[in-house]
DNA sequence: CCTTGAAGCTATAGTTGCTAGAGACATTAG
DNA sequence: CTAATGTCTCTAGCAACTATAGCTTCAAGG
């Protein structure tokens, strides 16, 4: 039985952060030793280190409750979780040519900044004018106002 | 002079929106009607578009702050806008960088997943289960306990 | 056995960058 | 003139933690 921090230094998580998982419900609630101290088995850790490395993946913490669910239905179909994966990846391969543009551009930026005073500075010149900029880096959502 | 709405339409920017950055000192204080409605002219709409472009290119409120802080000197060496710009181009290229490599994982994730049960299902077996995964995707940060 | 320092506990508030709601006043189109 | 829209202020909420305060518990050394 580890303490909590001894499982957040396994698994990387800190402390803090394994108590909001419990206070939201993402782990169940801890078992506790005679003093009041959380105890935390070997699942508790599995568990753990699944939302870790599901957060590393860049999945809400929404998208793994329901992965978590999922995977405590071991007969179910896993078409689910397939969607949930592949939502994810979308979701990364979008954010992916974003900033890929966005590098782009910043590069331009400060490539042409030739180092003298700010009133021919290129970076405050670009941000301030959108037209000098090539690339259109407008969010999809705020064309379309809701 | 343009109203709050007309401005946001304008610079794509919310409502709202831009009265919270009037209330976090972004905008200074607009003018107001009879009626007490903000009004704005053209310097506030270069301002606006301004913070809206950086924030297009992922700047944060503390950096555009800066920024705008310089654009207000004019004399000044433009090398600290210059070293704003191209932390934030480093910054761009490490996510790139992780979402890359998250963006790899997540496919192989997919890909190995035949359709069947949850028991047997890739993508909750490789999130369960680090040793599984090719990539390192632990956080710089994570690795030195502050 | 006792003390000390680290680690744990709860509860609350702060972070970033907005967004949403309530309820009241202003403006504008028909 | 009235109805619809727009604007006002204020407060609270979102994700996903992080930090603080003030306490209790635990493990190790003397």
């Amino acid at each position: 039985m580890l303490t909590i921090g001894k499982l957040g230094e396994a698994a990387g998580v800190k402390v803090p952060t394994i108590r909001y998982y419990e206070q939201i419900g993402l782990l169940p609630e801890a078992e506790r030793s005679a003093g009041n101290q959380r105890l935390y088995g070997r699942k508790a850790m599995e568990r753990l280190a699944f939302i870790r490395h599901a957060r590393d993946l860049g999945f809400t913490l929404e998208a793994i409750r329901d992965l978590l669910s999922l995977s405590d239905r071991p007969d179910q179909s896993c078409a689910a979780a397939d969607a949930i994966a592949r939502a994810q990846l979308a979701e990364i391969e979008s954010r992916l040519a974003r900033l890929t543009a966005l590098k782009a551009e910043l590069e331009r930026m400060v490539v042409q900044c030739a180092g003298g005073k700010i009133a021919d500075c290129r970076v405050i010149e670009v941000l301030g004018d959108h037209s000098l900029c090539a690339t259109d880096h407008r969010h999809p959502e705020s064309e379309v106002p809701s």
